[in-house]
DNA sequence: CTTCAGATGCTCT
DNA sequence: GAGCATCTGAAGA
């Protein structure tokens, strides 16, 4: 169980996303870890890319944080109510990022306090629709985690926020375009979204 | 199962 | 002022 540490995110934006399935997200509040395994994540890089934020290397006061070290979290709020969380990617002065967008509890306790932020109740009390779709999407990740734009800018190599190995394998990945990106143009074909089923 | 409207605030032009 | 790397509940098929 490594914690995963700055040369795993100073690579390759893509080989990160993918090798990112399968660890997990640890977050801690209060002392009080708890833990995701990732299953969906998307890569943004950009140099190329006109789906990142970092276009084109475009600085601007929200993009700041892409421009940080590889393994930092860049967290911001979307359509006014949701938070997206990132992590920083491919060295410095190179802006990219893989954006974290869904994942499963690993333990029944890790369950109960992600049920509790999300639904305010137990897991046992949630609707079997509440159940299938309890941490697919970017938004309800970071509600599950407590993480918010308070986040951004946060170290993953500290002890608020990190990744370890597991030593799981996920086999059977899949790839396909970027969701909700219909504004980049040539972009929104790149296949660089990978997930799989737990 | 599917579609659909509305919520809501921050960033950039 | 426009638009956004989204989610929810309600309604219909």
């Amino acid at each position: 169980m490594d914690k995963l540490t700055r040369d795993f995110y100073d690579r390759d934006t893509i080989v990160v996303a993918r090798e990112l399935l399968g660890k997990h997200l640890v977050r801690v509040v209060d002392g009080v870890p708890t833990a995701l395994r990732i299953t969906e994540t998307e890569a943004y890089i950009g140099r190329m890319d006109k789906a990142c934020h970092a276009y084109g290397y475009k600085r601007t006061k929200r993009t700041e944080t892409l421009f940080a070290p590889p393994g930092t979290a860049y967290i911001y709020l979307i359509y006014g109510m949701y938070h997206c969380l990132n992590f920083v990617t491919e060295g410095e002065n190179e802006p990219a990022a893989v954006l974290l967008r869904a994942g499963v509890p690993v333990t029944g306790a890790d369950a109960l306090s992600m049920s509790v932020r999300r639904f305010h109740c137990t897991p046992s009390e949630m609707s079997s629709y509440q159940r299938k779709n309890f941490l697919n999407g970017p938004g309800k990740l970071c509600k599950a985690l407590s993480l918010t734009k308070e986040q951004n800018g946060l170290s993953l190599l500290g002890d608020e926020l990190y990744v370890v190995d597991a030593g799981e394998r996920p086999s059977d990945i899949h790839i396909s375009k970027r969701i909700g990106i219909d504004y980049a143009e040539e972009a929104v074909d790149f296949p660089w979204r990978f997930y799989y089923e737990p």
